[in-house]
DNA sequence: GTGGTCTAGACCACT
DNA sequence: GTGGTCTAGACCACG
């Protein structure tokens, strides 16, 4: 699994792996029983501190997304696979309500706003995203 | 102007009020001259701590977009009017990205998600948005 | 709230935190809304490092426990108060399982194990128990 | 012998054995010249790594429990049968200080936590103990 | 004043 | 090799 970590975001970078690990076993991606890169790994590849990762895994761990396997890392749990659309939806939906107010707040036309969104659905992160 | 302040939500209040304050100048609901509700008003109104009401008013004075008219509270500044479409759509892409990279990692269909994007478009907020 | 910390004890001292706070709010001890020491507070009195005691009124938030009131401290949530004895005894049952377990391994006599166990239920704690 | 290793548990799988063993010894449950199952037919029945039995057996050859035959596995030491009554107890305390601690904390009548305990005594482990 | 985050580094425990 | 725990200290954010 490749995380995309943003040192500079206000969002803690603990907080952005649960987050995408979150996700990631949502979706599917990645599966019951498939092993989380180490500790050390995630913290040498983004130049962080291997406390914050061991923080993010301990966190995730304890909602039982996560299990340690004793000297081997950590793996996905097993009871805990990819979620149904309707749950992932459920997942999305605050994000989608929080950029929804902002574009009313500003007064946006809402086709534009669509269009804009769509353009994004579709093309891969670049630059800093919020 | 009505403010939607969520105590809950992690984005500190100060910031909240900053943002909405922002948006609705940008959107041209705040006009310059506009007088703001006063910092009294608005700690009653959302029981919260008039300092952090204050701090807030404090941060949009310092970049100029609202005024202090002494003893009679803050104004819109003269200066700063509503911002055009293409500067609102600027403020709102940092949402739309964050939102799109979500349902991306959730593995959502698009098309899906303009869906539910199009019908909270269109709706007022109800709940407690991130 | 009084804690015991028993810093060389093998159960890490974050963790011994979290179980003492969760007794106390299960037994009543603490009520909704109590406010926790603060982390700095039972650091220095317990000669411990900040982080540690923040680590465990974390976890403790995470799980609905504590509630974080910004810029003043940890307080018991309301919507976790003191638990029925049914399930107080839920909480106490693995001790029980686990002592009762030695006993029966080391083949020590039933009426004097629950002689003993008497014994220690009517004095407070002294040394440093496992 | 029959160990009974509980992987999950917070406290580690060599120590487990370590500890049933010198129980089992100062029970005269396993006596003088008895000898131990093998590391490979522990680590075969309980699914766990041979290291991990392997480290066990070494400690309480250390500790002058057990000993080495060469070609033919470790034996309980002759100079180490069972245990007086008294150091068993003594064995115990620990235990039941724990336990009587919890029940203290958790408000729990004693005479319903003596009850609770006396039941365990007589039956055999269910379930899974701390 | 409150707690949160991150770093750097040490040491331990388990397999 | 794996993750866990703790320390010391810095800096930030919030009220």
């Amino acid at each position: 699994m490749l995380l995309e970590i943003h040192p500079s975001s206000p969002v803690p970078i603990y907080r952005q792996i649960v987050e995408q690990v979150r996700r990631a076993v949502a979706s599917g991606q990645l599966r019951p029983g498939d092993d989380l890169e180490s500790v050390r790994a995630v913290a040498l590849a983004h130049a962080i501190n291997p406390m914050t990762v061991s923080k993010a895994y301990a966190l995730l761990e304890g909602e039982g997304l996560l299990e340690r396997r004793r000297g081997a890392g950590m793996v996905v749990a097993q009871s805990r696979g990819s979620e149904p659309v309707r749950e992932r939806l459920r997942m999305l939906e605050p994000h989608l309500e929080s950029a929804a107010r902002v574009a009313r707040e500003l007064g946006i036309d809402p086709e534009r706003a669509l269009e804009e969104f769509r353009r994004r659905l579709g093309a891969p992160s670049k630059g800093n995203p919020k």
